[in-house]
DNA sequence: GAGGCTTTTGCATGCGCATGCAACAGTAAA
DNA sequence: TTTACTGTTGCATGCGCATGCAAAAGCCTC
């Protein structure tokens, strides 16, 4: 009876035509919004394809239509509850259009990654690229076929390729200020990657305040956004001569590896001896165990402007590239003393307003 | 000259055969490994392709092969570092055989996940439920079509679901023998949600080997698997008058938020009031600010164990569901006293082989 | 150089769906 | 009843690739 042992193919618009006695293209019409189709028919062509529990071919119809609804999401540092967050919101939001995530976990130079070259293949309609930056050939393929590529958290100076971040150059001063605001005088920045553009404005944004300031030395090491390598990254800072006695972490990711670090291994306090600052304001950040003050960039956010970015890109291919940036906030916790003035408590947080 | 504005489409075999003056058919096998072609003229046709940058299109693959190498995962609990670690070995371990994941962020209840139920559209060649269980209308469409299902993390009472799964019974039992091993009497279990068949197992197997030690009483509590919940089972399980000394949480994450509450809300000692114990070993478990004594659960080897059912599904789809456990073993750290004797150091690792 | 083989190639078709076009039915207006 | 529409339907085709089959081209052997 049955086909082939198990797999009895999926039930085709062929099927349901059938079943229901009218043409594939009626069906084909029934499942369409907006097509032609008589209010009669297309209920018993619904009937029909209930009574199959029919499910249209996704396959089949980008092949027809060239639109998939599946859009491209390169990420790497998933162990970073940052980007975890962004995956989740980018999943949950572009689900509300119907679309899904074809995912590539790749490492943080993602313009290394041969395997990301093929990413087209797939037809998707649009690539995301978080904690990771495309290559120059990805790049041009994707504007030949007219893919937008937008990057989250990740400058480019590729033409063509959009971008959303938070606000890493306000960030950075003013976390100085803070810091300033709060009498520290020695300073210090955990960055990511050497490669990170992200990480460089930042660092330079909060050297060159702290400058103005009338602090000029800023002591630099790069964690490489991962634990470990911020942890060691901090050993290096603890053990120079005059250390530091207040820390910007370019993640919070960063900013616990430094905590433990300088609590548990140096036996250092916080805020006491030394502050602590990150950026993200990830879940974690908030939890007793941390309680890290930090500047916000908000994942859910980041996420609608990408989408928001994709479909404006799709509606009119001919649009330029375009660069959005996410506002944040300096949230006040207990790795950093307070300043004299300034801090407000907003919606059961504080914040530092300077 | 271009077809429409920035869009035009991609290059197909049809104009790599043009270019390199073969029939569409010739291009197709030159990309076919083991097909019938001559070394000369495939040489001929991968520079020609490589001229036109030429990207076979996956979609139309599919089509004509009826496989996609797509694998849709379905996941909660994105939050949960563990989660994270599993789509990202997933994730990289499918990546070498070329395949690659569509991703579905659904509720930890994913049998009423209506969204879900159309995750077949995709042609995808497996489907991987991790931290959700599926619907049994879902399973029934999968059997139907051959589509090979596992859980990760899940029981599951239907025919045709492969489970894949660390040792919760031993988990449990060797937890339960630990505490009384070091001296505990009051015990307590934050369970994930009331539904999930694995914390059941582990509360279950907890209670009667706690039991048979001759404590009859052990304070359940449910944290369903969030953060914020099991900190407020925490709450509750605290505020009780004959508080429990030792706590066994059905996640780490969970077991962060216990430990959050326990010495930041309360002010209790870890350990001397109160030993706390997870299930996972995700890493943040080892880091100083959580430091647990966890029972193990290798995100590596589900994933791996997964991978095996669904690709032996694949290679026999006649085949039956298949129910695999992966080893763990009781880690070692600051949350827990160490009882008098059976305490190994392994790989510089502590863990307990009574 | 002819017959028998193997290897290589092209032709034709199908996968499941969308869609332009023509045919058709139904309705209203003349 | 005829004409002019509007709204529905089916037909035919194409999307890009894989593959069975037959034709063609080599290759060997005698």
């Amino acid at each position: 009876m049955s086909r082939k042992k198990t797999g009895r193919r999926a039930p085709t618009e062929s099927d349901v035509a059938k079943v229901a006695g009218v043409s594939q293209s009626a069906v084909s019409r029934a499942f369409t919004p907006g097509a032609s189709v008589a209010e009669d028919t297309r209920k018993k062509i619904l009937k029909a394809a209930q009574s199959l529990s029919y499910q249209p071919n996704l396959m089949a119809r980008s092949m027809a239509t060239g639109r998939s609804n599946i859009i491209a999401l390169a990420i790497s540092s998933l162990e970073n509850p940052f980007y975890a967050q962004v995956v989740k919101e980018l999943s949950e939001q572009l689900r509300e259009t119907g679309r899904h995530i074809l995912l590539f976990t790749t490492s943080p130079d993602g313009a290394a990654d041969p395997e990301l070259e093929r990413v087209l293949s797939y037809q998707v309609d649009a690539l995301i690229l978080t904690a990771t930056t495309a290559s120059l050939e990805l790049t041009l393929q994707c504007q030949k076929t007219g893919v937008p590529i937008v990057q989250i958290n990740r400058e480019s100076k590729l033409p063509g390729i959009s971008t959303v971040r938070g606000e890493n150059q306000r960030a950075a001063e003013r976390i100085a200020d803070f810091f300033v605001a709060a009498g520290h005088t020695r300073f210090a920045f955990i960055g990511g990657s050497k490669g990170s553009n992200i990480s460089e404005i930042r660092q330079q944004a909060f050297a060159g305040r702290l400058k103005l300031a009338g602090f000029d030395h800023v002591d630099v090491v790069h964690g490489n956004y991962t634990f470990e390598g911020a942890a060691a990254a901090t050993r290096t800072l603890l053990e120079k001569p005059d250390r530091a006695d207040a820390i910007f972490c370019a993640s919070d990711y960063m900013a616990f590896a430094a905590l433990d670090v300088v609590k548990r291994e140096f036996g250092l306090g916080v805020p006491e001896d030394i502050a602590i600052v990150g950026v993200d304001d990830v879940p974690e950040a908030g939890h007793a165990a941390y309680d890290l003050t930090t500047y916000s960039q908000p994942a859910a956010a980041l996420a609608r402007e990408a989408i928001k970015i994709i479909d404006s890109q799709i509606a009119s291919p001919g649009r330029r590239a375009q660069r959005r940036e996410v506002r944040g906030q300096l949230i006040l916790r207990g790795s950093t003393r307070l300043p004299p003035e300034g801090v407000l408590t907003i919606d059961n947080k504080k914040v530092w307003q300077s």
